[in-house]
DNA sequence: AGAGGGCATTGATGAATGTCGATGGGTCAT
DNA sequence: ATGACCCATCGACATTCATCAATGCCCTCT
């Protein structure tokens, strides 16, 4: 069954389908921040890698410094690696570090704002 | 101040700081599932993007179908870089998408789990 | 049937990324 | 001071990714 060219079950299965569309008409988009988007995506970005994210879930759980000679010895890759993922985290703002000795400790920084911690809580507890 | 070549202010800056570390020995991991990094780290590279991300948030925002040709218009992508971010939200099971004459409208997926919502809460709201 | 619009796919290209070996600076024990 | 250990940086390489032009399929209107 067809009306102006649009079927009534896809009607009723597309919730709030937008006005009947027109041949080279198109509808506007709600608004989205591109800050935001550019901020967030940068932030997945830090994320979105198996190894960071274990190391981010170890400090996270650990709730204390962990040393990146632990992160070297237990995850299975090369002493670099581990230093520039553990970097790519810090330089997202994720991670501190503090120098003891001849060891470097990594911790979830203490200063990260309340919606970055509700996101890794969500991600990771 | 040292004590066994450790610096006191050190140890109070370390909330839970180690035991007393020796050369060579390192301390265990707490356990992080492989298994939940790979396919967490695969939902963040899902959502990694500015572009997707803007999508992603439109998406949500508009809690109805959306037509591409609108993200084509909006977004200052060529179409074939519009459908392929679209292609990724849907191959990482973000969003469905409903064909409607020579109209293709894209959803937030229906079933999406729980968790998958209240992370994109967290990141949109 | 033919024309034209909407969208996915393909192929190509430049940029970004993950990984490692080699190197060097810094710290501690001997 | 010398050696050993920890860690970051550099250089190189292979892989992945974002992007676009060209193409083709599907749908609709005439």
């Amino acid at each position: 069954m067809n009306v102006d060219g649009l079927r009534y079950d896809l009607l009723v299965a597309l919730k709030e389908l937008p006005v009947i569309r027109q041949r080279g008409a198109c509808c506007e988009l709600p608004e989205v921040d591109e800050d935001w988007a550019d901020q967030t995506s940068d932030l997945m970005k830090a994320l979105a890698d198996p190894t960071r994210l274990t190391m981010m879930a170890s400090l996270w759980k650990a709730q204390a410094p962990i040393c990146i000679c632990d992160f070297t010895a237990g995850l299975d890759l090369s002493q670099p690696t581990i230093s520039h993922h553990m970097a790519k985290l810090k330089e997202a703002g994720l991670v501190e570090s503090t120098k003891q000795g001849i060891w470097i400790y990594y911790r979830v920084r203490a200063d990260l704002s309340a919606d970055t911690r509700k996101l890794l809580a969500q991600l990771i507890d």
